[in-house]
DNA sequence: CCTGCTATCTACTGACGAGTAACGTTACGG
DNA sequence: CCGTAACGTTACTCGTCAGTAGATAGCAGG
């Protein structure tokens, strides 16, 4: 059921998408939803819960304390470039909808900034706190534009992607 | 007539934005818009070009070619993020419904691809064609994310984002 | 003062879609 | 057999706009 409601808000958007569009994607009737997820905006917000979760959870076991901060960065980005081409539907709606001002844009935005504080507190060390943020803001959009770029490109595989901003950035090497 | 729509649209973001309130807020009534600029995606699409073509105007004119490369990104970077400081509502218009998947996407794909394809232009010599494209569009997501964080944070002049991202940025230096 | 033309408004229509009420249907306990 | 309860469906209501038809106001020329 969610399934259904993620593949639909990835094809069509929040707005585009209709209640009953996707219940017969679930194969169920209209109502069944709103008895099991509530208002659209719940399911949304269930779907966007559920696909950042899986996220958040794949980048922060790819990337475990310990290891040195270059190498960290790398299994953060391989994480998240193979989520992105694993879940590809998942990722179009979270990365999509990212930004429009929408009832739930909280619910996003939390999502996003759990990954960028992630990612904050992995160059932490090197820097001072207030320093990272910006530096993380522009790392996890970075990412997320070369994912985009790479939906058209289905040949790249994600290590390439990871080599590639990996390329680009100067990060601090311990 | 198009300053009251960019400022609903940025407000509201395109769907909640009704054509009441754009009519209200430009001080005309309903039919008016319907006569000057057509339909409702007809006037956000007109939002978009203007809003689009002054950003693109403004980076195209700081970052003139003879210079090298590293200067004309970082003048570059900062006529995109001086626009986004003198025209919050135009580039929260371009931003935050740029991954909606609408009807519109189209229009503002374009704009974005056009600035995306400068930048790749702009790194093209030190780097094949299809190596620069990219870079370019992680160098563009980047600053785009890199403006968000800054909206939250007005103390943030348009000189200390630049210099922030080129700090994290590894570009050819020729 | 009337005629017609342009510019603008008020007040409507029609579609669409979220959410719901009321109606089956199966399963099971007595 | 018959209540009744869990589960599901069909077929509505009702609000909200996008888009428009028709009325109105100003104004040029005769």
């Amino acid at each position: 059921m969610l399934d259904a409601a993620v593949e639909v808000f990835s094809q069509r958007g929040f707005h585009m998408a209709s209640m009953d569009e996707i219940a017969e994607a679930a194969g169920v009737s209209k109502p069944m939803i709103y008895a099991y997820l509530g208002s659209k905006d719940d399911l949304f917000a269930a779907c966007i819960r559920r696909e950042a979760r899986r996220l958040i959870t794949l980048i922060t076991a790819a990337a475990p304390p310990g290891l040195p901060i270059q190498q960290r960065l790398h299994q953060g980005l391989m994480a998240f470039f193979s989520f992105v081409a694993e879940h590809r539907e998942g990722w179009i709606v979270l990365y999509r909808q990212a930004r429009a001002l929408e009832p739930f844009a909280g619910e996003i935005v939390a999502a996003r900034e759990r990954i960028i504080a992630l990612v904050a507190g992995l160059l932490a060390p090197s820097s001072a706190e207030d320093e990272s943020m910006p530096i993380a803001y522009a790392v996890v959009g970075a990412a997320e534009a070369l994912s985009d770029w790479a939906l058209e490109h289905p040949d790249q595989t994600s290590p390439e992607l990871t080599t590639r901003l990996m390329g680009m950035l100067r990060v601090p090497s311990q």
